[in-house]
DNA sequence: CCTAAATGTAATATTTATGATTACATTTAG
DNA sequence: CTAAATGTAATCATAAATATTACATTTAGG
């Protein structure tokens, strides 16, 4: 799986723990470990999506628009890597005589559709709020 | 994902179709549609857990050892692919000051390792043989 | 009105992951 | 003894993911 559903969860997290500072491209890269034009395609796709405010030019940046608390993983998957789980590689050829062949991608195909529901489920039942909490949760003293 | 799960799939659903016959890593490419030396390491692998007999030397190859009944694809998938889930790109940094930058790598593993589980749980409702049915239930007359 | 700071986005380069090929040692039936 | 098979390492080729560069556009503020 590619790796912007990370992004987006890391750059929700971070804009619910500062809910009043607008954030740019460069602060949340740095923040995330990786580049603007990164940040800035995967923030563009929460603000299509509703999850976020941007403001462009001087000051600009991006703000939360949504309830952390009603946002869920599963949501920013559906978001940034639907589908990612079904194999792009298929084994077999639909033009052959053989019936395992010939057919088997599909029906793998179909495992893999259930799979992306199954995961789909896992993932919604962690909020951002969720996620911000185990991170901003005190530590045991050592 | 890398698609070892696909070939021990694919190569065990044959051997399933074809009970008596011994299959080489030749047939068995040409039918999955790769090269042979990857199916003889995941051969191998399927091998070492037990599913699988191998005959090396003239007129050997591979021939089912278990009950395509009893072998759920979630067994295939913790053979091949276990952790494939787990994205390798994390995001932020354990150096790092920031609470979300420095621990938010660990919390999103820990959610994959609860993906892993529930992928796994998922695959396991589908054996070998279901797979085979699909394949060579015959179809409705056009 | 200008400038500096910001996003949007395309194009390109770099790095990493995946899959295929080649080569050869080993095993074994006939 | 030979031919056909597996086991496995090394290398090559291709594809995918990520980073960089460049630049057009937007906008706050002097």
């Amino acid at each position: 799986m590619n790796s912007e559903f990370n992004i987006a969860v890391h750059s929700l997290v971070f804009l619910a723990y500062l809910p009043t500072h607008m954030a740019s491209s460069d602060l949340l890269a740095s923040n995330v470990c990786t580049n603007p034009v990164r940040i800035r395609r995967v923030m563009n796709l929460l603000k299509k999506n509703g999850l976020i405010q941007v403001q462009k030019g001087t000051g600009g940046g991006y703000i939360l628009n949504c309830d952390p608390k009603e946002v869920t993983l599963g949501q920013i998957y559906r978001i940034t890597s639907s589908g990612s789980l079904v194999s792009d590689w298929r084994s077999g050829d639909p033009n052959m005589e053989c019936r395992i062949a010939s057919q088997i991608g599909d029906v793998m195909s179909q495992i893999y559709e259930g799979a992306e529901i199954s995961y789909v489920n896992y993932l919604s039942q962690f909020t951002i709020q969720d996620i911000l909490d185990k991170l901003t949760a005190d530590k045991k003293q050592v």
